[in-house]
DNA sequence: TTTCATTATATGGTATGCCAGAAACCACCG
DNA sequence: CGGTGGTTTCTGGCATACCATATAATGAAA
């Protein structure tokens, strides 16, 4: 089939600077292992004004939206800083993940479809065998997905603009996070739960079996993983 | 018992234009009728600026950081706009407080104190009377307080801030809802069982009652309040 | 040598000016 | 009278210069 048509293309939307280097900041303070220690928390404005190839006036902007977004600290006149999160707080993240998730848990069992439902299988079956040991990055990526699927599922934007906000906190820390083989194993059998919960609508069941899953890795993450 | 400290008073931290800028046009908007038919959503730089007395830049800067939060829209040369909420997204930020409140609840029954817990009859009980029709304002506060009480409980300062910026966008539209007569008074009764629960540190049944009493304030805004 | 005051410098804060794109306006032409 | 093209104006984007303060460096006095 010939297109008689003109080919409309989007149009090259050439973001601002402002936004450009907002997304480049933090996507460079994401593959920081800011947790490391002596790592270099302190950002020099001006250098980074010359990285970038932009005047500090964008930049400024820019770290006023991580400023607000609790990426970065900005010390009047005294340097600008790559906040590192505490202990006390990444274990809030992970209870209002726990929130949230169940939340979307509870929805999805009202407005999804039977086939988005059936879908999560992709995401867990794969890792139905017993070498899951010799798969943990991949484990780990998929662990991810399937929870950012169930967000999804839910149809609610909010919940996942807000788990995407704690996820950019949380990532450095799940780098450092070394699932034991236990928890690997158990937590596929959760997520067969949920599923199971879901494919049933039984919203109670899917919400509580969420929150628990969740609430286990709160758990893991104050009692094995070292911070400050 | 007269102290004979010298009294530390936290220094007048004269704060950044942009950060006063910022608390300035965030009060201004939040006070703003913005629902109201033909509300002024147009933001101008430049006489802000004068109206503040401030230049551009700082200004621009808070403008950045109200992006961010949702609360304005920066059209590239074309203007920069409140955001209005479509209903939708009302509800989804019920919803989500919904998750969090309840979640709060939960932690509450396992964190706070029995005498913190006492302190939510103050917030109900005086509203314990038929006339509930004739203080309608003075409920609404004591009924934002007591969720707000609820979730100060928990602990989570996470929750908290959350919630709390739910809240600014939410606001205009409270004052939108016209809570029925029946409304108001069951809400009293479903904040008794509330409280109950959590004096009993019955964690399932205060997390349950506060997302289905959220939830009726959902569906009650889903059916009654008109948007867009 | 240590300490404290002074000075220098570095760094974020703010003001200002110019630029580019979008919208509004207007005049010309059909 | 209506539409089209050009021009003006309005508005935000960006760069730059200067300012104020915190910190480092320095030197003089104890």
């Amino acid at each position: 089939m010939i297109k008689a048509q003109l080919e409309i293309q989007p149009i090259e939307e050439v973001q601002s600077l402002k936004s450009r280097t907002y997304e480049a900041l933090k996507a460079a303070i994401g593959a920081m292992q800011i947790y490391e220690a002596g790592a270099e928390l302190r950002l020099d404005e001006r250098a980074l004004s010359l990285q970038f190839g932009v005047s500090r006036t964008p930049l400024r902007e820019a770290l006023a939206q991580l400023e607000q977004e609790g990426l970065v600290r900005i010390a009047p006149r005294r340097g600008i800083f790559i906040v590192r999160k505490t202990k006390a707080e990444i274990l809030e993240m992970i209870t209002v993940w726990a929130a949230l998730e169940s939340m979307a848990a509870r929805l999805a069992t009202e407005v999804a479809s039977d086939a988005d439902i059936a879908g999560l299988h992709n995401l867990v079956d794969t890792f139905d065998s017993d070498a899951i040991e010799e798969h943990m990055g991949e484990y780990s990526d998929a662990n991810i997905r399937f929870h950012a699927a169930i967000i999804a599922l839910s149809g609610c934007k909010l919940i996942a603009e807000i788990t995407n906000g704690l996820f950019t906190h949380v990532r450095g820390i799940r780098q450092r996070t070394i699932f034991e083989k236990d928890r690997a194993r158990r937590s596929i059998v959760d997520h067969k739960e949920i599923i199971e919960a879901l494919e049933t609508r039984n919203g109670e069941r899917a919400e509580r079996l969420v929150r628990e899953h969740t609430l286990k890795l709160r758990q893991h993450v104050e009692q094995f993983v070292l911070l400050d």
